[in-house]
DNA sequence: AGGATCATGTAACCGGTTACATGATTAC
DNA sequence: GTAATCATGTAACCGGTTACATGATCCT
């Protein structure tokens, strides 16, 4: 699947716990890959019953102890082979509650159609400024190490986030035409009442 | 879950077998939720347990029997209450295993990269034409049958397909953006060498 | 002859979600 | 005082995927 190797790809940067993998993923990958911490460590278990990884423990007196896993060559090598093998089908099915509902608009008030969509464009204009904020932390990065390898990373980087931003303002003006075509058409529904 | 909501909406246009209801979700809510065929049925035996369907089996003699579902009074309620809530938080996680190679595409030989984006346009602009065709259908079908109810329905039946329409148009540019993006930063590099 | 369509399902598997459990430290 | 952070997990559940099973008819 493709979680374990989303942190066989977070491994090569180097040896990591459970804890922060997760906190490296909510900043990072989670943008295209989301994951839950008992996710995680499940599957940093299995990883390394497979192989792919090793771990030791550090010791610590005031906090628990870190289990810190590396990777290994053989998961090193996994990952390779995984990350060059892109899908056949690059379309991801959808499965969105929202759109479900608004699939079934026809049978709620328009006025609470409005409404909902008004919430969607709110939250996604929440989620646009904080992609942006990253986007700008990014330019900041490719500006200060301007060391090849990571300034290629930060490529890559900035084109998933890219992504984000650019599918969530679709997102905001399909939302706006919505509302749009919804009073439209409850306006000329008036008109010819009153004809 | 949302798929037996979805099954009981369709049942609301009328009793149907779960074959039927399959070919009706691939035509039309697959574009915001997808559902297999074992699925379909496992779900509509749930429902019938739980009291919101009921069936009847016609028999056929060529063919196997058809057990046709039919949506109860309940049913309907619960299809309706489901309806108006609409989900506190409107963005669903990502999970795109495309979009995990990017991430890591700095691991990559960038021609590589290039030609999956490449594939990725290609596959887009499939599906583009497909959701063109079926906005050119709901066109035809919003001018012949006039009728309030049915407009009403054809217009959020629309609004799901524009979504699809207007992200996917996005996607493309997207990468078609990535595309030069890369080509940039890889000609800079090479100007670097060369001074 | 071979594949699509009609029509029903079952069973196993896999991975994502939620809830539970523990417990010290630090910051407001 | 109470919430967040650090740090580990386990167990149950739920729903989506894949594979299997059956068998006639219709189209190429």
């Amino acid at each position: 699947m493709s979680l374990s190797y989303a942190l066989l790809g977070l491994l090569t940067y180097g040896p990591m716990t459970g804890y922060q993998l997760k906190k490296v993923f909510d900043e990072s990958i989670s943008h295209v890959w989301a994951a839950s911490l008992s996710q995680i460590y499940r599957e940093l278990s299995a990883l390394e019953k497979k192989g792919y990884l090793s771990s030791n423990i550090e010791k610590q007196s005031d906090r628990p102890n870190k289990k810190i896993y590396s990777l290994t060559e053989t998961g090193k090598a996994a990952f390779i082979g995984w990350l060059g093998h892109f899908p056949e089908k690059m379309l991801t099915p959808n499965r969105d509650e929202f759109m479900l509902r608004i699939f079934f608009g026809s049978r709620l008030d328009h006025k609470q159609v409005i409404n909902e969509l008004k919430r969607f464009i709110v939250q996604m204009d929440q989620y646009l400024s904080l992609l942006e904020n990253i986007e700008d932390e990014f330019d900041v990065c490719s500006s200060k190490f301007s060391v090849e390898s990571e300034a290629k990373e930060v490529l890559f980087w900035q084109l998933t986030i890219k992504r984000g931003h650019m599918t969530i303002k679709t997102l905001i003006k399909w939302a706006e035409s919505c509302i749009e075509d919804i009073n439209n058409f409850y306006t000329k529904q008036e008109e010819k009442k009153g004809d």
